[in-house]
DNA sequence: AGATTGCGTCTTTTT
DNA sequence: GACGCAATCT
């Protein structure tokens, strides 16, 4: 491809951008202004103009976002390879080679989360710090944000202001000096590592600089001041740091991104050529009109004006309901009529919300009516127990200092080795400074231990001696080997047999596929570990799928960078969205606004902003308030849907004859109401005013609820007391819906088993008898008919 | 040792 | 509703 046409079709400013070459660069690009296709026809450009491939490289903050600009990449300039990812893999493969440098040995292990709070639970413990008003996830919390401020444990504890960083400042260095012994690193490290690294030494990071001569960073508006150091770092001798961005789409200020990285771009380089692109390609006028009355409220804003010459297009909806099922049913519903009606298909649906909890009731929904979904960042694959199980039998392997990967399989299946044993093997480890493994093999040195564990500890070793030996052979095949010697697979079958449900073997074999997977693409230099390395780097985000025939639903902050024909933001609520954790803080609000601003900015052709009287969270039906920003939008160019009330049972009358009336539709059938969710009466945000006043008419109901929760012990009914009938008579509400001929899924508890969702998945109602407590619902399933009873707070399936 | 159960606590967003 | 923890049972 030459040169010329590179810049076919594009704007004067795109092209300007396109062709820079040398020198820093900031590009201000507004939502669909055809950014990400600017950047790669500029990779492409300077390619044409000589420069080598491996002087040049990419940063995203999603693996998805470097897959994207890769192939756009490889249709421009074929067999080129330049190097594009995430921050995250850049630092993780530099300090694979620097590894020594910081005391870590090249097959360091990455933790992810869930792993480092294990760690920084141990490090608590040991440092011997009080946890009595605070909790290891904000002391993990607060030694992220020092990590991402650059601070070492040294200055954390110079400076000392809150009694929360006191803490953690105590927690932090031991943390450190644990993750060394275990020869591992967490995600902020990666960062850390590498800024230290360039930061002490002048003559890597005068190597670094010239070998990655082109940098460029995708999304700067939400990098952290370690990100900014790497970066700056390595564009001092050559400054060609070309950098992209959107203030108003910086929503990571919570994760220690600092939107003035890119506000000060131009101080920090005052030879920079500055390029606005604020023409937008995406969406249509209406669209944009609202997004950008919305955003105009924001004062801490760079001003920009956004335009588009797309043709008009369909009012922006903003439709009320009377509460979430509704909001998912009223989706659902239009989801199916404009697949109907307009030609739509089911990959131009998305649904975005603030909080992951709220994908629920829409699921339900869905999957009712068959509209194949996907959820993106859900319960994710590999947060799993059996695969992160697996994962750790490999980590072990790859790294015998993996204390948190021997912490999770030294007993998984269960070997006899118990929480006592581990933890007078965790004392000596850290009496030694010596990984637990290695205490494991000086068992014999342990007095603490008895004969029996010590046994036990040794045969696991053998075990794990065994399963190691096979060093150096493709990861599918390694991994067959550690599920059959470990005992892990009979463990699973077992676990399969006893509960019947979905198949945890079914996931180990998707595990296995893509071990397999990664074996086929790196047949030179696959390795374990390089396995581990992608497979902890890898967001739930990546999963997404966007040639699927599906409806994607995902988070405000997992649609960055997406575009769909058609946009559903639910739950625009108060204290949703804003969230209420962040109302009280102006900077924390903006971002808020800025977190609608970039869902509304995804729309293509139609957009629907929806909000609910009240909304079901956490087992309690709550009253909601629409969001303040509904009133920053311009109502009189959009098009209102207010709800229409069904017939609900607590808002009427309590006519027991229409119960169990046929038409009623099925909602849900569900857990709701559950019984540890007491106590809430007293706190104002709490109305139970309709429940309420059927707990006060229905003093018969009321002494039902009390039989069944309190062996008879307590007098009056407490207000908690009274709470718990109301969300009882929730679930009463629940089994009226039953109508009998009705399709529902179905998740319930078994009966006696603390097994949540229990999936029976869909079954036909054949008849509804009795009613409140008593009522039994006979529901078709492909295996036959189960009885279902609603006792108290529980949908409980009767014995069969 | 291991399984089971009740209880209390926390629940935003994620590389 | 999810999870960790501690008390209790098998």
């Amino acid at each position: 491809m030459d040169a010329g046409s590179l810049l076919r079709g594009m704007t004067e400013a795109q092209s300007q951008a396109v062709q820079h070459v040398e020198g820093p660069l900031l590009v201000l690009a507004g939502p669909g202004s055809g950014k990400t296709r600017v950047v790669t026809h500029r990779i492409a450009n300077l390619l044409h103009q000589g420069v080598p491939d491996w002087q040049i490289a990419a940063l995203t903050f999603t693996n998805k976002a470097a897959d994207e600009m890769q192939l756009r990449l490889e249709r421009l300039a074929p067999g080129r390879e330049v190097w594009m990812g995430t921050f995250h893999r850049f630092c993780a493969q530099l300090l694979r080679r620097h590894a020594a440098m910081v005391g870590l040995k090249e097959n360091y292990s990455i933790l992810d989360a869930k792993d480092s709070l294990v760690a920084v639970k141990r490090a608590v413990q040991l440092a011997g710090v009080s946890t009595s008003h605070t909790s290891p996830e904000r002391i993990a919390n607060e030694i992220s944000s020092a990590k991402n401020q650059l601070l070492t444990p040294e200055i954390l504890l110079s400076q000392n202001l809150n009694p929360l960083r006191a803490v953690a400042a105590q927690v932090y260095p031991v943390y450190q000096r644990q993750l060394l012994i275990a020869n591992a690193v967490d995600f902020d490290d990666l960062l850390l590592h590498i800024a230290n690294l360039l930061r002490q030494n002048p003559e890597m990071r005068q190597q670094l600089d010239a070998r990655f001569r082109f940098l460029m960073v995708d999304e700067y508006q939400d990098t952290n001041l370690a990100q900014y150091a790497i970066v700056r770092a390595l564009s001092i001798d050559h400054p060609n740091l070309s950098v992209t961005g959107d203030p108003d789409q910086s929503i990571y200020g919570w994760r220690g991104a600092d939107v003035n990285n890119i506000l000060d771009f131009e101080k920090d380089y005052p030879s920079v050529t500055c390029i606005r692109l604020e023409q937008n390609f995406r969406s249509t006028p209406t669209i944009l009109a609202a997004a950008d009355h919305l955003i105009q409220h924001n004062r801490r804003r760079k001003a920009k004006r956004l335009f588009t010459d797309n043709l008009d297009g369909e009012m922006v909806v903003l439709r009320h309901f009377v509460n979430n099922y509704q909001e998912a049913d009223g989706i659902a519903e239009e989801i199916i009529r404009a697949m109907a009606e307009d030609g739509a298909s089911l990959g131009d649906f998305a649904i975005f919300c603030r909080t992951n909890s709220l994908t629920r009731s829409l699921e339900h929904s869905l999957r009712s009516r068959s509209v194949a979904y996907q959820i993106v960042s859900g319960v994710a694959f590999y947060q799993r127990a059996e695969i992160k199980d697996l994962i750790a039998y490999l980590n072990l392997i790859n790294n015998p200092d993996h204390d948190v990967a021997l912490g999770r399989v030294i007993n998984t299946p269960p070997r006899g080795i118990g929480a006592k044993t581990v933890e007078h093997l965790q004392r000596y480890a850290d009496q030694q400074a010596i990984p637990m493994l290695e205490a494991c093999r000086e068992v014999d040195q342990i007095v603490d231990i008895k004969k029996r564990g010590k046994t036990m500890i040794k045969k696991f070793v053998d075990m794990y001696d065994l399963i190691a030996s096979k060093f150096a052979v493709p990861v599918m095949d390694q991994l067959k080997f550690v599920i059959e010697k470990s005992g892990y697979g009979k463990h699973l079958d077992a676990i399969d047999k006893e509960s019947e449900g979905q198949s945890r073997r079914e996931n180990v074999d998707e595990f296995v596929n893509a071990a397999s997977e990664y074996d086929r693409k790196n047949p030179e230099d696959g390795s374990l570990e390089g396995f581990l390395e992608q497979v902890a780097l890898i967001s739930d985000t990546d999963a997404f799928d966007d040639s699927g025939q599906a409806v994607s639903i995902m988070t405000l902050h997992a649609c960055k960078g997406l575009e769909f024909p058609r946009v559903f933001i639910i739950a625009v609520e108060d204290h949703l969205l804003p969230h209420e954790r962040s109302r009280d803080d102006e900077a924390q609000f903006e971002e808020e606004r800025r977190l609608l601003f970039v869902g509304m900015t995804r729309a293509e052709q139609w957009l629907q902003l929806s909000y609910c009287k009240s909304r079901a969270m956490r087992g309690d039906l709550r009253p909601a308030i629409a969001s303040p920003f509904l009133n920053e939008l311009p109502l009189q160019d959009m098009r209102q849907i207010e709800s229409t009330p069904r017939q609900d049972w607590f808002d009427n009358e309590f006519d027991q004859s229409s119960q169990f009336d046929d038409d009623m539709p099925v909602f849900q059938v569900s857990d709701r109401g559950s019984a540890s969710s007491a106590d809430s009466s007293g706190d104002d945000s709490f109305d139970f005013g309709a429940n309420q006043a059927a707990v006060d008419e229905f003093p018969e109901i009321q002494q039902d609820t009390s039989d069944v929760q309190k062996p008879a012990d307590e007098p009056s009914p407490s207000e908690a007391a009274k709470a718990k009938a109301a969300s009882f008579l929730n679930s009463v509400k629940t089994a009226a819906d039953l109508a009998t001929g009705a399709s529902a899924p179905l998740t319930a508890y078994r009966k006696g088993s603390r097994v949540m969702h229990e999936s029976y998945g869909e079954g036909t109602i054949v008849k509804v008898s009795g009613r409140g407590p008593k009522c039994v619902a006979k529901i078709a399933f492909a295996d036959g008919e189960h009885d279902f009873r609603l006792a108290f707070a529980k949908l409980q399936l009767l014995d069969d």
